[in-house]
DNA sequence: AGACCGTGTTCGTCAAGTCGAACGGAACGG
DNA sequence: CCGTTCCGTTCGACTTGACGAACACGGTCT
């Protein structure tokens, strides 16, 4: 977050941007959060500095959490992007680890923890268009992938495929213990 | 966030917490913001709805987010340990697992793998305001958390804390193994 | 034309937040 | 004992944000 900027600014760009997004009027907007519209017509224009309460109940009206209403827009401060491939360490904030995946911000994605013992193996239908797993193997061993193609993991491995197709996910020790991250397409 | 809960009180109970967590006088924070320290006094007293501008000097002052200030304190941890499966069980798809974490369509979620050994004490600052981090355990034992209140896992477990304030990891024993899913807001 | 809807704007008025000063207490030292 | 220096609170005066009405503009239907 900012820590000097003045949020006048940021405030009246953050309420236009999120109003015309949810695809209401200002007459509207100001209605539901119940205000007054020349309160919002100042607040929109920049001539604002509008009290708490004021601000929170436009937050309420609009869907958005407070803090994206006084926030900049996230300016992009992660320097990974450009190894955005897997295998790739990550030195940001002294933290060293194996980079798996980048997510997105249009993507949704879903943690879960999947025990699965052998003989039963899953056959997953396809899901939604775009949607991809990725699945690390904590303990055990899996056979998993795409019908066609699957791959055996063990231990530490990791994979990514696609969530669209039909897929299996397979133990072949007992007492194997997944993360599976589904990541599922705006 | 919060969607209804007005948060006069959240204001107030958050301006004297962070304050004397700073270890200031009100005087002196109200000098260090440039507001009159009446102005601090009754909204630490809770008789407030103080305006932006007024709250974010504080912030500032104070060396916080202005989200800290106007948000319930973060839920600390949420741990799930590995036995004790907790409520969601997701049907979807004919595939059984444990729900973690539902993600967010406005949130970016990247996947680490990380090794650790005992010993290396891992302190990591606090990252963008609005992160999470997600972490399983693979293999091994660690004590990871906010530095306030850490807590130890084994396989399986899982816990999810806030990434934007100063935390920490750190393997019990050799070899451990982890997933984390840093969450970072939009 | 006219009479409606709707949009978002600019006014004057009133309430409320902010300010500075004065206040009562507590701790310390001459 | 009294002066000093902090602490946080309460008071009145001023500034300012929030309100509601009136306003100008743009469609659409009669």
């Amino acid at each position: 977050m900012d820590r000097t900027a003045p949020p006048l600014a940021t405030i009246a760009a953050a309420l236009r941007r999120e109003r015309e997004k949810a695809g209401i009027s200002l007459t509207e907007l100001a209605r539901r959060a119940g205000i007054a519209k020349s309160t919002l017509s100042q607040l929109e224009a920049g001539s604002g500095n509008p009290s708490v309460e004021t601000l929170w109940s436009l937050g309420v009206a609009l869907g958005v959490p407070f803090s994206r209403l006084v926030e900049p827009p996230t300016p992009a401060v992660r320097v990974i992007r450009a190894g955005a491939a897997p295998g790739i360490r990550s030195e940001q904030a002294d933290f060293t680890g194996i980079l798996l995946s980048v997510g997105s911000r249009r993507a949704r994605r879903d943690i879960y923890l999947v025990e699965l013992d052998p003989g039963a193996l899953r056959k997953a239908e396809a899901h939604t268009p775009g949607s991809v797993e990725h699945m690390i193997v904590a303990r055990g061993r899996v056979r998993t992938g795409p019908a066609t193609e699957p791959v055996e993991l063990r231990p530490g491995d990791y994979a990514a495929f696609p969530g669209d197709v039909e897929h299996l996910y397979e133990a072949l020790e007992p007492d194997t213990l997944v993360v599976l991250v589904m990541e599922h397409p705006d």
